[in-house]
DNA sequence: GATCGGTACGACCGGTCGTGCTATCTGTCA
DNA sequence: TGACAGATAGCACGACCGGTCGTACCGATC
């Protein structure tokens, strides 16, 4: 028999494609145990309860961005490169892993924003956590001069997540084969823009 | 008795409630019937099926956005001083037309990336005519000189998008009180860097 | 060799889903 | 007043849901 280990990590590898595709609400048990070629309560033997599949399937969901997404971008030479390289990394990673959806972090921040409770709360945590590891890569930047000084950190990862998002929906659900270009063009023009000095005036355009 | 207009009427009303809460797969008939006081079988009599009244559901939110969003917004004088109405009442219009829940389309899109059929196609085809409305006011504003004429409108309109996903996902997903401000600061950045000609050379980050 | 925790199975629970069929109610018009 | 049509309710169906049951096989331990 293949260890409770091997299993336990089959079942969320699986488990994570059919996250990326249906949504963590759309998963089922059963689905999800015919999917690993065993029984529901077989499965039910690994996890105690639903919601516990779910809360596994999260975590092993940043396991999976941090390997396929930060992990190689860290090998590049630190600021603006590195940043670069991890933005190259994260558009599209759910593809390059394998997964046959969708960002499955990306959904859930759409699929969880009226839904309370600890599956919610543990996704916050680790979109909070991801946009940390954002803010500390541009700070590097700013810190080896290839940003400038005065920029707008936050500011910079909120845009940049625009990005991301934009991107996912065009290539995903527009399936708009312009989609990669068109985030390369909005991230050379976000980094044009935070590498010279801003003039002074005209900050917001909306009225608050 | 109500008339059956009326009552169709509140049906796709309460419906478009609970979609923006629980999403276009996370309604029920049972639910919404209960919802509107009726029975399961009363509101199975107006639709014939569970696709039709997410179909209507779906048209639905697009005249809801419609008097919502665009209406106030043509009051506005043409060019950028309309365009900008546009995207202040686009960002959390949800709310103001007293959806509990997010925006439901936003939400769909990222629901039904991977749903192909006739749901999926009515919102990619809603998407596409949201973004050509954003894209003819562009246009208009570039015409009557207020942003440059050599002006990328549909890479400013994807851009757009970007801001009001992220505007979405801070604000609801992340509560993040500054959402508004972020959102008002990046379309003002936007609008800046639209007004002047560009310079030359580095247009993308990315190697493609 | 007896015992035991972990893993897995098939059967089954109460409940809800979407979807039909049929009866009843209600307002309108002759 | 009575007939008719549309709106609604009641009810039942098959499927599937998350979850529990008793049971059985496994390797390790005593």
């Amino acid at each position: 028999m293949a260890s409770a280990q091997a299993k336990h990590d089959r079942i969320l590898e699986r488990g994570l494609d059919l996250v990326s595709q249906a949504g963590l609400s759309g998963l089922t048990l059963g689905g999800l145990a015919s999917d690993v070629g065993m029984s529901k309560s077989g499965l039910f033997a690994h996890f105690r309860s639903k919601e516990a599949v779910q809360l596994a399937l999260l975590r092993s969901m940043a396991r999976a961005a941090e390997a396929a997404v930060v992990s190689p971008a860290m090998k590049a030479p630190p600021g603006l490169p590195r940043l670069t390289k991890l933005v190259e990394n994260w558009l599209g990673w759910a593809a390059r892993a394998g997964l046959r959806g969708g960002c499955p972090i990306a959904a859930a921040m759409f699929e969880l924003d009226d839904a309370p409770g600890p599956i919610r709360g543990e996704a916050v945590a680790m979109e909070r956590g991801w946009r940390a590891l954002l803010s500390r890569l541009t700070g590097e930047a700013v810190a080896l001069g290839h940003l400038r000084q005065n920029l707008g950190v936050e500011q910079f990862v909120w845009e940049l997540c625009g990005i991301y998002l934009s991107h996912h929906v065009s290539s995903r659900f527009l399936q708009d084969p312009q989609a990669d270009r068109r985030a390369s063009l909005a991230f050379g023009a976000l980094i044009k823009r935070s590498r010279s000095a801003p003039t002074i005036g005209s900050t917001s355009a909306l009225a608050s």
